[in-house]
RNA sequence: GCUCUCGUAGCUCAAAUGGAUAGAGCAACAGACUUCUAAUCUGUAGGUUAUAGGUUCGAGUCCUAUCGAGAGCGCCA
């Protein structure tokens, strides 16, 4: 914590010379009357030195002007309450206390969708927990690059090229909506008929050995799906810095191949390469006919990165159940000593329906994600019948992502739009509301920024703990971007939104004759504005105006 | 069969990485509207953290076993 650092550094130290070496752990705390605590004394209850300790501290505590009081209990939990005077200076600050003290170069891989296929609920958390984390390190003043990697290669599309082909379709007069009714049939076909499946793997090997003709075919496919997904992507409000595919590396592939080969890294085994790393499972690296899998791919992606981006971290905000493939992957970027870099898989649950299945449409399919931002605007629009169109998409929008974003990532949930949408509660909707509601009072008064204070000595307990939670933000913050985990920031705008709505229910500000608690009350709203509006800049929620 | 997750209030989820009395929201119940947007607010109730052991000053969190749920497992991505 920003504020607080200098004493934190002074504790740390008077522990290293008791040869304890540990951070300082400073938390939020439990105890309602204070603000803070610090654990590390209560496991040194047995040091025959524990008393001189707990003095050190006390010494450096009280000396801390912007500690007001504090407590020692018999278990040695010490606990803090913070000066308000001198924690309002950090408050105005806090887009500047919040950058990160060494900038990182992080590259956000979204495991993109598949062209050829519409983007369905599937898709959604991978948009939504990347662009959250891709704003929150942006806001950190990390360098950050976002790459929505198109599944634009293998399998998928060699089976529409096949369907097109034994249909007599001719693909360069292909509609996105047909387009997108041929993958489901040439899937299923790919499961039953042989000979569908031999002439496909063709078709995909000729596509890997970079065959004019199909490769036509496969542009021709991949620009029509593409304008498709980007049209729907931007109704989401989703943008990318880079809009490369699985098919930008095929041709790094022949070259990466003979080179682990040469390393004695891989070798063949039927006609496949297998990686020579003694795992369980075997590390398959290519088919059996030579053509490409996913692994392959992913390989030469990060290659591809290491040659042309500067970059410290990849993050791939993918599916958990795909663990396993990330696990091979990064053992394999290991043992054939790809530059060593900082690789994760930020994995997430899956979304399921209300009662805990999979998320189908009424007939069975995967469910389109157009289809249910649908369904979230026309309950909106059943609310309240007076939006305007551009509203109703920006709330939409933020169900869409508030609801995704507020339970932790490696959570399966279930999407219950009745409860997503629901007024009151920890919702998209709840936390837009409070939002307006400040604004506007900002906007019917005479309040000036740079000229009203807080005056500390006219503060209520409402005031005070609205004041105290806007603190948090750092913890909570760093505690995201740690982890890569946007929930807390999620929840925790909430708890500012509940706060000010607290406030502003108990009285009427603007009627108030006290000069002074109204200059207070107004000063607090604008800084919850402020704050409300940071936490959903992090969450990639975009603010209403009215609602 | 092997491997990996998970099990917290009636329901949906948190719990700062081993810290104090396990927290929120929904639903329920009791209150507050001639309103700065009540799409709100205040309060009450709700728990043997699946079960049984263990580790230690301290366990929802770590270890072992059992029960239950889910996911993955070399030529899909």
């Amino acid at each position: 914590m920003y504020l607080l650092n200098p004493l934190k550094k002074k504790l740390e130290n008077i522990l290293k010379d008791f040869k304890i070496v540990e951070n300082l752990d400073l938390k939020i705390s439990n105890n309602l009357s204070y603000d803070l605590q610090i654990n590390n004394l209560v496991k040194q209850q047995k040091n025959k030195k524990i008393e001189e300790i707990t003095s050190k501290f006390i010494e450096e505590i009280e000396k801390d002007l912007n500690i007001s009081d504090y407590e020692i209990t018999k278990d040695y939990f010490i606990n803090l309450n913070l000066d308000l005077n001198r924690y309002l200076d950090i408050l105005e600050n806090v887009e500047t206390n919040i950058k990160v003290k060494k900038q990182k170069k992080i590259i956000i891989d979204y495991g993109g969708p598949n062209i050829g296929k519409p983007l369905h609920v599937g898709h959604l958390r991978s948009l939504n927990i990347g662009r959250s984390l891709y704003n929150i390190n942006k806001i950190a003043g990390n360098k950050i690059i976002s790459d929505i990697h198109l599944g634009d290669w293998g399998m998928p599309v060699a089976q529409i090229i096949n369907f097109c082909e034994n249909k007599g379709i001719d693909i360069e007069k292909l509609e996105t909506a047909q387009l997108e009714e041929i993958y489901p049939s040439a899937s299923s076909l790919y499961k039953q008929d042989i000979n569908f499946q031999e002439t496909a793997k063709n078709i995909n090997k000729k596509l890997n050995d970079s065959d004019p003709e199909y490769l036509k075919k496969w542009m021709s496919i991949k620009n029509i799906s593409l304008d498709s997904i980007k049209k729907m992507l931007g109704t989401l409000n989703h943008t990318f810095d880079l809009w490369l595919g699985e098919s930008d590396v095929n041709k790094i592939i022949p070259k990466m191949l003979k080179d682990l080969e040469k390393n004695k890294k891989i070798s063949l085994e039927n006609g496949a390469y297998v990686s020579n790393e003694k795992t369980d499972p075997k590390i398959l690296i290519t088919k059996s006919d030579g053509s490409y899998l996913y692994l392959t791919t992913d390989l030469a992606t990060v290659l591809n990165r290491l040659d042309n981006l500067d970059f410290d971290a990849i993050f791939y905000v993918v599916d958990k159940r795909q663990k396993l493939h990330f696990e091979q992957l990064f053992n394999s970027l290991d043992y054939f000593q790809f530059e060593h870099k900082h690789y994760e898989h930020v994995s997430f649950g899956t979304i399921n329906d209300r009662d805990g299945n999979p998320f189908k449409t009424r007939e069975g399919g995967t469910k389109q994600l157009k289809e249910l931002l649908d369904e979230t605007k026309n309950y909106i629009n059943e609310i309240n019948i007076n939006l305007d169109f551009e509203t109703v998409e920006i709330l939409a929008n933020t169900v869409l992502t508030y609801s995704d974003l507020i339970t932790n990532r490696q959570t399966d949930y279930k999407f219950d739009l009745k409860r997503f949408t629901n007024i009151s509660g920890k919702t998209g909707i709840y936390v837009q509301y409070a939002l307006v509601r400040a604004k506007k009072l900002i906007s019917d008064s005479d309040f000036s920024e740079d000229n009203d204070k807080i005056d500390i000595s006219k503060l209520d307990k409402q005031d005070t703990d609205l004041l105290k939670a806007l603190f948090k933000f750092e913890i909570l913050f760093k505690k995201s971007i740690e982890n890569n985990e946007p929930h807390h920031i999620a929840d925790y705008l909430y708890e500012i939104s509940n706060l000010f709505n607290a406030i502003y229910q108990s009285e009427n500000i603007l009627n108030n004759n006290n000069k002074i608690v109204r200059t207070n009350k107004l000063t607090i709203t604008n800084y919850f504005i402020r704050y409300s509006l940071l936490l959903q800049k992090c969450l990639g929620i975009k603010p209403v105006s009215k609602m």
